[in-house]
Parts: C-alpha cells; structure tokens; sequence
DNA sequence: AGGACGGCGTTTTTT
DNA sequence: ACGCCGTCCT
C-alpha cells in the first residue's frame, strides 16, 4: 500500500474560524503540541472538536496529511470524520491516516506481513471461519464440543487478545477451566492454524502489530517518526491492546489528544477498558486537560435528570453538563402493569406527538435487552405505526452474503481453505463430511491448500466416483471462474458464479418465509460491489467494514438497544423497562458486581442523553422472563433521578405497596378513566388543527381492496390479495406467504 | 440427504 | 416460551 506523496506544494487549507467555538472547545483545539485529554460529555460538540482541531493542525502548517493519524472505532464514525473535514477543508484533508483501530493496523501489518511471518494477501476472518477453526481444533483434540462449547473458548481468547497476550504470554494462571486448563494450548494451535492460512481474525489486527513494533525497533521508528500527531476518539471504549498500540506511537513524539468521556464507557464486556481514560493524566504526565461541558442539545431538566443520576457512580472523572436551553418538559416517569400495557402507552405517546406533527423518525425507543422490541413492534402492528429496529444482523453478516463472499474469496486467492470448506458442498453437491475428512487428511500429509489437495484426490481412488465426480465438477466450475475473472467485469462474475454453482437455485427452491429476502440480499450484494473496480478492492472492503446497509431513510420509529443508540441523538427518546434484574441487568451484575452496576448506570446515562426535548421513563410491574412471569420491582435508577427533574404520570392502583418513599407519595394521580396521553393535553395545537384521521382509516378512505390488489405490510411487506371477506383480508405475501390479516393494518402497494 | 426431535441458552456488539 | 443447533433416524 502506497502513501500519497507528499506534494512539493501542498494543498494549503484555508485558515481555520475558531470563532465559532466556546472557551473549551477553542483550548482543546489550540492545545496542539503534548498530551490532551478532551473530556467531552454528551452533545457538547466533541466531533466538531476533533475535526476543527485537525483541520487546525493542518492549516497551521505543524504537519503534513500523512502525518496525522485519527483512529475511531466504528467505520460510521470514520466516515462522518471525513465528510466533516472535507466540508472545512476540502482536499487539504487527502492523505490523513483516519480511520477504524482494526483498519489502520490492517494497513500497517498489509505492508510489514512478511516481517511477522504472514503474506500480504492475508484474509480477515469473520466470526463464522473462527468458531469453524476452534471447532477442528477440538475435534481434533478429542474435547467433547458439549461440554466445552468453542465460542466459549473463542470469548476466552478474544478477551486475551483485547488485553494484547499472545498464546506465549498467557500467564498459566489465567488458563481458566476451560477443558481443564488446555485454553492456552488450544489458542496456540488456533494461532498456528491461522498462520498456515494466512489469515489473521480482527483481535490479531492490533496483537500483530503490537509483535511488529516490539519486535522490530526500526520500524516501530519510522511510525513514531511518521506521526506527528494522534487523535482518538472515544478513548473510553479502549481496550488494552489498543492503548498499547497507541502508546507505542504516541512514545516519541507524545502528541497524542484523546477524546473520550468516561461516563459513556459501555463496553468493558468486549475489552474496553475505562481505566484507560481515568488514567490519562498518570499515564501523559503534564496531559493538557479540556472539559467539555456545555451542552448542546438537551434540555435543562434532561440533563439535570442524567446527571442527578450519575453522580451515584464513584470513581470518575467529573462532569455537571449545563445548557442555555429554556426548560422544556420535565422527564416523564410511568409505572405500567406490563410490556403489553408499556408498549399500548408508548404507542399512544407517539400517535399524540405524530398528531402534533412530530416525525416519527425523531422518536426512539431504547431498550436494555433485544427481546423488549418484541411487544413494541406487535403494538406497533397493530397501530399501523410505521417503525425499524435498528441492529439486526448486519448485511454482510447474513449467511447468504457471506456464502458468496466465499465464492469469491476462493476465486480470488485459491488457497483460501477457509472459503473452500464453506462452500464446497453449498448447495449440496454430494461432498459429505467422509469426503471432507479424506481431503483434509491429503492436505494435511501434503501441506497443500484444499483445492490443490483436491485436484490430487479426484486424479487417485480414494473417493467414491459419485463423490470424485462432484469435486471434479467443482474444481473445474471454480477454474472456469477464476478464468473468467480475468475477463468479465466482478459484478458480473458474481451472477455467473451464483447462477452457475446453483446457489440461487438453492434459494429459488427454498420454501422457507425468508428465502426471497436473501436472494434480495443477493442482488444488493451485486449493487454494493458495484461501488469498487475489481474483486480485490472490495473483497478487502468488505474484510474490515461490516457495516449496516442504509439504516436510514423512511419516517418511522427508532427502535433498538441502548447499546446502539450511543452516539445518536432524538427529538424524542423512551426508556422502558427500567426495572430491578432487567435494567440494572441481574446477568450483568453476576458476572461484574459493583463495576457492572455503575457500567448499566451509565448506560442509563446514555440513554438519557440521547433526547433532545423528551424523555419519557417506564417500568412494568410485571415481566414475563424466559416464558416465566415475575413480579418485578422499578429500577434503583428510577430512584436516583432527583424529583424536580422528572413528573410521575401513574394510573391509579399501579403504585406498589410498599416502597413508595415520600417523594414518590406525591406522584400525580390519574384517575384511569381520566388518563391521557402525557403529551397531548399540553398542546392546544391540536384544538386548531382539527381532526385527524388514524392511520387505518385513511387506508380504508383511500378505497376498498379487492382481490388481486398488491399491498404492503409493516411486517409480512408486500404481497397480493386472494380473497376478500368484510375487512378481513387473505394475502399472499411475497415473503411470508399466505396470512390472513384485517384491512386497516395493510395498505395499497405504492 | 433431509426432516424430526431433544437439549440448551436466552444483556449488550464492533471490527 | 421460544428459537437455534446438533444429532439421530429414516
């Protein structure tokens, strides 16, 4: 991989307005040479910190493109970083190494391969090839895959690798119980196993590196030389090898600016570590300190309800966010009955707010545990309220997309087992696990890839002629397309291939509900590779960035996890289920303890944060866990939001017996009869803007339905009409076949 | 080679 | 309660 040369005259970005910015941010910028640490709360403008600072660096002149390196931790906030520096500065920015932790380290170790025994070419490992490999190295080990599970071995040796330990410096205590203590071992021969491959999976991006620079001072050299500046974002969310990683560059030159806020650390379960952030200073001695304070988007009683709440948690690092914002609602707190009732609730408040004119799509729902988006999206269903759960499995992690990566990984670099192994008998060709096993063995013996020992087993008898047979006709299928490659352009070969191997067929013959929508997936898969002139190009892409296609788009409901709402923000966010054992989570607090409460407090704090101008707080008095229904008590969280922050909007008879302390005694009672949507009775707009239709009656004004119509549906989507009776429909969806479903939760196809 | 059955796990997720 | 995965049986 080439770097941009560094042009005699370089692009000269225009001077950067700092105008703009208030005292704090303006320090965290200007605070360019030793190390920085921007403690950036919510909404307070940390993105726009990070860019103007290194639009500043640049246009001060302190440093060259190439010499500045800007690491996130997701491909989304890579992304965003660009647009926005671009936007200032347009392409004074080329040339800056910006990007993920995993894909920076991906460019490093791609130009050093050979240096630690791996070849250029090496291929990323997605979670499915390593949970495959652990599986042979058990097998072969003789452990019993029941009672020592290979993901559990694959946690394991992700959490060593997250703290930067290779197979070698495994301390013997830390072997765990894992198949009495020969972890240790079976993480050697998975390392081994990658190495033969040439493959590295996304822990050893960082673990490679770290071997490369301590291993070889000189390169190690160049990069600290190289780097003049470092910038980090969400520094809290670190794990050790990373900031290993980090400190080695920053060594040298210790011009390294970390932007992070230690409230917000919701990853210790992968690694991260929020020791990192609270250690700064010891670790940077003479560290330039910027708090970032002033907040941004949310209103006073938000903030004042988010903070009340945090401070219960010790050791941090301190921060009380303040706006200018005018007061707004206070945030409203709702005892239900149960999910069923929360989700009716939810769903009235937003059908008040969409009455207002409110955009649906300026709405979340944050919820602790995946399984809660359940009884919103059946109420969801009902109301004909159009939503998205954001989340779901990633595209390029849908079995489908990854069958034809595999195609094309093979294609593209025959000796990629990996590949070969998926899709040698997908769709079914005949090649059993008995053939399987003989061709593994010649390889083994041999050392050759698998499709060379193929080639070897199909000129011998050790196969049964059906089976030689069929991975003939596959290793010359694979050998026609590699032919082709050279000639068709890479979104055709894609077609050729799934046609030719029968894999769409595959598909097309499936009965299941979900067969049309991976082979829709399919031709998205041609659509994306479009995007990149040949097979490598994007074959690589894809390596690193498991993005989620377009989320966006469409007004609907926000539903999704806390987790994945950071980072977001919304007009309008609920919070349900804030209840003892599901949030504070009780697994959580098993496993962690003391640690784990404050990480769900501050997840609490982040879901909070998320709202711009309401914020809306539930809990069930009953929860129906693993089929079982408990009787469950409101969060301690709940509790620790100060009173003169938040409204209590309960029905009648829903307030527990007991526990009900004093301020609690003075929650506003609602006669249920009486009881409205909180945010409708407070909007006289509505008294104005007359009448408006529910969604199922406009659907049933627009016209009757008749056999033969198409139609769309939030959940089955679309599909045909075969019968008509009253308002009862019988639909034959494209998807999800046959379903009867009444009128009003339908509409005419557009 | 494909379906039926039983056992297990069931917080959060990026690269 | 439910869904997924692996195994076993046909």
């Amino acid at each position: 991989m080439s770097d941009p040369v560094v042009r005699a005259r370089p692009l000269q970005p225009r001077a950067i307005d700092l105008a703009g910015l208030n005292e704090a941010q303006r320090r965290a910028v200007e605070a360019i040479d030793g190390p920085v640490l921007v403690l950036a709360g919510a909404g307070t403008g940390k993105t726009r910190v990070l860019t103007t600072r290194l639009a500043y660096i640049l246009a001060t002149g302190r440093a060259f493109p190439p010499e500045i390196l800007a690491v996130t931790f997701t491909n989304k906030a890579a992304r965003e970083m660009r647009e926005r520096l671009e936007a200032m500065i347009g392409r004074a920015a080329e040339g800056v190494w910006l990007g993920t932790f995993h894909a920076i380290a991906s460019r490093v170790l791609r130009r050093h391969a050979e240096t630690i025994g791996l070849r250029p070419s090496f291929t990323i490992l997605d979670p499915d090839d390593q949970l495959r490999l652990l599986k042979q190295i058990l097998q072969a080990e003789n452990i019993n895959e029941r009672q020592w599970p290979a993901r559990l071995l694959l946690a394991q040796i992700q959490r060593w690798k997250d703290r930067g330990l290779g197979p070698e410096k495994v301390p013997a205590a830390d072997a765990g119980h894992f198949a009495r203590g020969r972890a240790i071992s079976l993480y050697r021969q998975y390392q081994e196993r990658l190495a033969t491959v040439n493959a590295v999976d996304f822990g050893d991006l960082l673990l490679h590196n770290l071997a490369l620079f301590t291993g070889n001072p000189d390169i190690l050299a160049e990069y600290q030389r190289r780097f003049r500046y470092l910038l980090v974002d969400e520094y809290q969310d670190t794990n050790i090898a990373q900031y290993l990683w980090l400190r080695l560059l920053a060594q040298q030159r210790r011009n390294l600016c970390c932007v992070g806020d230690d409230d917000q650390s919701i990853y210790s379960w992968r690694g991260a570590e929020i020791g990192n952030i609270l250690r700064f200073e010891k670790d940077f001695p003479g560290a330039t300190i910027a708090r970032l304070e002033q907040n941004y988007r949310s209103t006073p009683h938000i903030l004042g309800a988010a903070g009340g709440m945090i401070t219960h948690n010790r050791g941090r690092l301190g921060k009380t966010l303040w706006t200018r914002a005018s007061s707004g609602d206070k945030v409203v707190v709702r005892p239900v009955w149960d999910a069923e009732d929360e989700a009716r609730w939810v769903g009235d408040e937003i059908e008040a707010l969409q009455r207002l004119g409110h955009a649906l799509s300026e709405v979340a729902i944050l919820v602790r545990a995946g399984s809660q988006t359940r009884e919103f999206e059946e109420r969801f269903i009902t109301l004909a309220l159009p939503y998205r759960v954001i989340g779901g499995p990633r595209f390029y992690e849908r079995q489908e997309i990854r069958d034809a990566l595999a195609y094309l990984r093979l294609i593209n670099l025959p000796s990629d087992d990996l590949a070969f192994e998926r899709v040698v008998n997908k769709p079914r060709r005949g090649i059993g696990s008995a053939a399987m096993q003989e061709l593994h063995s010649l390889a083994r013996d041999e050392r050759l890839p698998l499709v060379e020992a193929a080639r070897g087993m199909i000129a011998s008898d050790r196969l049964r002629p059906a089976a030689r047979n069929a991975l003939a006709a596959f290793i010359s299928a694979l050998d026609g397309w590699r032919g082709q490659a050279e000639r068709v352009p890479h979104t055709e070969l894609v077609q050729i291939v799934l046609d030719e191997s029968g894999y769409t067929a595959m598909w097309q013959a499936d009965r299941s509900p979900d067969a049309a929508g991976r082979l829709e997936n399919l031709k998205e898969l041609v659509v994306a590779m479009a995007e990149f002139e040949n097979l490598g190009g994007f074959l690589e892409h894809v390596g690193l960035v498991m993005d989620n296609a377009a989320e966006a788009g469409g007004d609907m409901v926000n539903l999704m996890t806390l987790h994945s709402a950071k980072g977001l923000e919304f007009d309008t966010v609920f919070l349900p289920g804030w209840e003892d054992g599901l949030f504070p989570n009780q697994r959580a607090m098993d496993d962690n303890g003391l640690s784990a409460l404050e990480e769900e407090r501050r997840l609490a704090y982040v879901g909070l944060t998320r709202a711009r101008q309401r914020a809306f707080i539930s809990f069930a008095a009953n929860r129906r866990i693993h089929g079982q229904w408990q009787n469950t008590i409101r969060s301690r969280f709940v509790d620790e939001l100060p009173l003169e922050h938040i409204e209590i909007v309960a029905e009648l008879g829903l307030q527990p017996a007991s526990g009900w302390d004093a301020g609690w005694a003075q929650a506003v009672e609602v006669p249920p009869d009486a009881w409205q949507p909180a945010a409708a009775p407070r909007r006289p707009l509505l008294l104005n803007s007359g009448p408006v239709p529910r969604r199922g009656e406009e659907v049933r004004k627009v016209g009757g339905f008749a056999v033969g119509d198409r139609v769309f549906h939030q959940k089955f989507g679309y599909g045909s009409i075969t019968a008509v009776e009253d308002n009862k429909l019988a639909i034959h969806f494209d998807v999800a076949g046959d379903k009867k479903i009444m009128d009003a939760f339908v509409e005419h196809a557009a």
